[in-house]
DNA sequence: CTGCATCCAATCCGATACTG
DNA sequence: CAGTATCGGATTGGATGCAG
């Protein structure tokens, strides 16, 4: 989504807003929260619809705002993995009740 | 944000995400959470960088998940209230907790 | 006042190729 | 394996004008 000064409002939500801004952002914080720590291949592995180029540049920004962490292994072929900070597990209430919302609107599973 | 099938994942939460897939659909149902019914006019004043397009289309595509209610009013000039569903107060805790973890991690107000 | 349509710029995002 | 860069088509979103 757009850049977006939070100082427009004086409303906290929009303050979110502007720092999770993105549908996959959310989804990417949600598996890490379900999966626990997991390497690059692994998170790309389970969402199938995300590309290679998004995954990249979703994590560097979550990574910026201090939601995950990324611990790089000096090896070859390398290896790096990704986790939840302290800062991200603040969201995991969230996450949790938007599972659950989906969870009892969605139309029933064929 | 683009269109997506919930179907490409049996996670529930990317039902959700397709459902409310932008800032401003968060937004507004926050709005109408915090300041019960209202007209066309005060939300778009109470959201100074919404424009008039954004406003219009995202309150129909609200509409049409069934999250606000909109009642007209046959009268000249026209009036619009828009006010929650059930469905949309379903979100109320949510958006109370993404409102919550703004203020709390978002930096000093100046 | 509310809503829709149009034009057009800005951006998003997928595909692909290349690096260490 | 993990990450970056580039290209180009698709989509988004702002400004504006018109209509009921």
């Amino acid at each position: 989504m757009k850049k977006w000064s939070p100082e427009t409002s004086t409303c906290s939500i929009t303050y979110t807003l502007s720092i999770i801004s993105s549908k996959w952002k959310w989804l990417l914080l949600y598996k890490l929260f379900q999966n626990g720590v997991q390497r690059y291949g692994e998170i790309k592995r389970s969402i199938p619809p995300i590309t290679h180029k998004m995954l990249s540049q979703q994590l560097k920004e979550l990574e910026e705002e201090s939601l995950i962490n990324r611990k790089e292994y000096p090896q070859v072929p390398p290896k790096v993995e990704y986790s939840l900070t302290t800062k991200g597990e603040t969201l995991i209430p969230v996450l949790e009740l938007m599972s659950q919302w989906g969870a009892a609107h969605k139309p029933a599973v064929k």
